[in-house]
DNA sequence: CCTTATCATTGAACTGCGTTCATTAAAGTG
DNA sequence: CACTTTAATGAACGCAGTTCAATGATAAGG
């Protein structure tokens, strides 16, 4: 067994997600340079393909961090929320855009990773997409109760996609200084207006 | 005067929008390179940088044809829609899925294109969407004639945004095999419930 | 504990990109 | 036609991600 290094390895991995991450965080994804990490690691330029097949890789692994932390945030949102099902909604829907607001640059690394055409997505991002959608589909559920579960889904898939589709077009115009409360604004008229006819 | 040269140029101008925006809806964005350009343009890669900035210029330009092209078929769809304000959102929101679906690659160079953060959008960009935002917000004062303006326009924003989103995340997906059926059905979905209750 | 074979690490070199700018060619002018 | 001014050229530059022959460390056997 190669435990030295394997242990030497582990350290690294976890070392450059962390300098990943918070480079990201602070500049961007197309702030993530080979030579910078290993500079600021204290590795080779090379040790960083011993320990991620490329780029790519280790920009996924703080993505799933990112990801799991986006989760979280919905998740204990939720955990706080009312017992009314729309009420549910909103709040997850603006606990999601308070955590895009608050994180723009790694939530935008979500979306801007190089993907290769027509590949199935990460095991773990469907696992968390799946939760996400639980948590929305089961409110969604005491709304619609007469809706059957096929059509719940794609309200739920599209609900969600709504909600990401106002933060993400509001978070770009709150760059150039449009105020972030319109954003929360926008996604409450929809969910409100949207469940206001329960059928 | 230097007719010769202008000439010459705006020649080169538009063959080289005609080259990008093909290679751009076949290849997509990332497949746009200044060497290939000057290869089939039958000029220097310099050449290209006495006409456009730089790359992303040339982009913003094909970029403006396409938003031309999708804000035309929009209206064209709006133009044979029945009277019913309802049909009107559904029939224009599906017309910007068939737009983005059938030319996938110009449409995602749309949002892909590299802006400096914090910059103003092009005139020709905040045009456009003004004219979309037009078409959306005429129905949305006869559904809903109570609201007043300024909630009107964050409707209207909000609902582009949230079939933008829809679409988006549609064609992620899509290209992975799933049915494009089921994006106008959640298209149709949201907005019929959204327009459910008129108050 | 030393030797040696195996495996891991290294960073200079390779490739590919956008962009520049000294050189060359063309256009305008008297 | 000579000459000045202006434009076009493409080799060269800088800067990325990635690779791999050379170097160093590790584990196994005596």
């Amino acid at each position: 067994m190669a435990t030295k290094t394997e242990i030497r390895r582990q350290e690294l991995r976890d070392k450059l997600i962390v300098i990943a991450e918070r480079t990201i965080a602070q500049n961007g994804l197309s702030a993530l340079r080979a030579r910078d990490l290993a500079g600021e690691a204290g590795c080779a330029v090379g040790a960083i393909y011993n320990v991620f097949g490329d780029l790519t890789d280790l920009t996924l692994a703080v993505n799933a961090r990112t990801f799991h932390r986006l989760g979280a945030e919905v998740a204990e949102a939720l955990a706080a929320a009312p017992e009314d099902p729309v009420e549910q909604l909103v709040v997850m829907a603006q606990a999601y855009h308070h955590f895009a607001a608050s994180n723009h640059l790694s939530w935008r690394a979500l979306f801007d990773v190089e993907r290769p055409a027509g590949e199935a997505a990460p095991d773990w991002y469907l696992a968390e997409m799946g939760q996400l959608f639980t948590y929305i589909s089961d409110p969604l559920a005491v709304i619609f109760p007469e809706r059957e579960a096929e059509e719940l889904a794609l309200l739920t898939r599209a609900l969600f996609s709504s909600v990401h589709g106002i933060v993400l077009l509001g978070l770009d115009e709150a760059s150039a200084g449009v105020s972030t409360g319109k954003i929360d604004h926008m996604i409450a008229l929809v969910l409100r207006q949207f469940t206001a006819s329960r059928k």
